[in-house]
DNA sequence: GCCTAGGTCCCGTCA
DNA sequence: TGACGGGGCCTAGGC
């Protein structure tokens, strides 16, 4: 299955092999992963310096650059999607160049040993999904406004007022307006701001009673 | 210079060969590469399908997770460090499933192809230093406040004021307090709104006036 | 343990 | 294009 043209795989190639390779995964765009030891220099929005240390190198086909250090979910050095590279040999040191442009950030890693490099073109269509999202709870909030409070109507979604957003927006049985802020988190007190400068502003707008409801699975102790 | 025991590398083993290195690996703790055909399942904060394709995993010595699509910089499903792994084989499929307790969260992978397969022990020591954020401005600040304004006294830094946080408290030639509240990049109106309560509550406090500085590479058109 | 704020945050969305 | 807010954000620092 995984047949030459799609995955090539160097153990412990020498310098000069891995910089080949490098550069014939780069221009192909193919997926490039090294291990190896290896420092990093990053100048862009800030700086950075990454001294000697094994690590894992990963450059995706998209110009993506991941450096991994062999603990921590985030990667130590990074660079975002759309990177132009340069790569080859500066005497005994493979170095891996990727500029990106606005904001303009370069970010340079240098080899002198290197344990594994794999070159790969992946196929990957699979859809993804995610769920329980706010997104989510708003929709099951509009298909049934009485998981909130009995009597209530909703009006609209997502309506804009003057200071930002309203999640969803409906009159309650005694015709008060409604805002309903949704945080599919512990809300803290930034969302309580948040949901009172709505209704400061609707009450303002309306001249009549609105209230707000923030629903949230648990809110902080600024209730 | 990778000796075996540093890294092993299998290509295109078979299920059975490759349940066997990852057992191996998570048990002791070696950080595992695999590339191949899979699926995942995460469920926790939110619930999560990926559909089969061809996919980068990671598990790194400290227990967490990666799952990496051919593009992107993020990871399409991941763990944070500290996870159990439970891995095996069910029919046809190599699974690996990781928990995390608190909060509760499960991932699992299923790989129906393996084309490659890594186990390692990386040795990292590097020091890493970032340079150029909030916290070296606020240095240079406190070094030298004439940076901002000549005759200004720097009292203190992140003192504790009602509404959160102030980043830099001082006094002006005229002896009114100033709040200087620093910000990396374009600062918004979150960061205008944030300086203005700071001022506010002191105000009250104190009964005196109060000087908001606001110290940013630029700032949105709320200024 | 909870809570808060920063991040080279990244990323989508919308004016 | 910039501005704004969400994220399974993650991570570090207080309390």
């Amino acid at each position: 299955m995984p047949d030459k043209e799609m995955i090539t795989v160097l153990e412990a190639p020498t310098r000069e092999e891995a910089a080949e390779a490098v550069k014939s995964a780069l221009s192909r765009r193919r997926i490039l992963m090294m291990v190896g030891n290896c420092w990093v220099n990053y100048q862009g929005r800030a700086r950075s310096i990454l001294n000697p240390g094994e690590r894992i190198l990963i450059i995706k086909e998209d110009g993506s650059v991941l450096v991994h250090r062999p603990r921590g979910y985030e990667p130590v050095n990074w660079q975002p999607p759309g990177c132009i590279f340069h790569s080859g040999l500066e005497g005994d040191v493979l170095f891996i160049k990727a500029v990106r442009r606005k904001p303009r950030e370069v970010l340079q890693v240098f080899f002198d040993k290197i344990y594994f490099l794999a070159a790969m073109s992946l196929l990957d269509k699979g859809e993804f999904s995610l769920h329980a999202s706010e997104e989510e709870m708003q929709k099951a909030i509009m298909n049934q406004p009485s998981l909130i409070e009995d009597g209530l109507r909703i009006i609209a979604y997502e309506k804009k007022v003057e200071p930002g957003f309203v999640d969803v927006y409906g009159v309650d049985r005694d015709g008060r307006l409604v805002v309903i802020e949704i945080k599919r988190r512990t809300a803290g007190k930034e969302a309580v701001l948040q949901l009172s400068r709505y209704v400061d502003s609707l009450r303002g707008e309306h001249g009549r009673k609105v209230r707000g409801i923030l629903v949230a699975p648990k809110i902080a102790r600024q209730a």
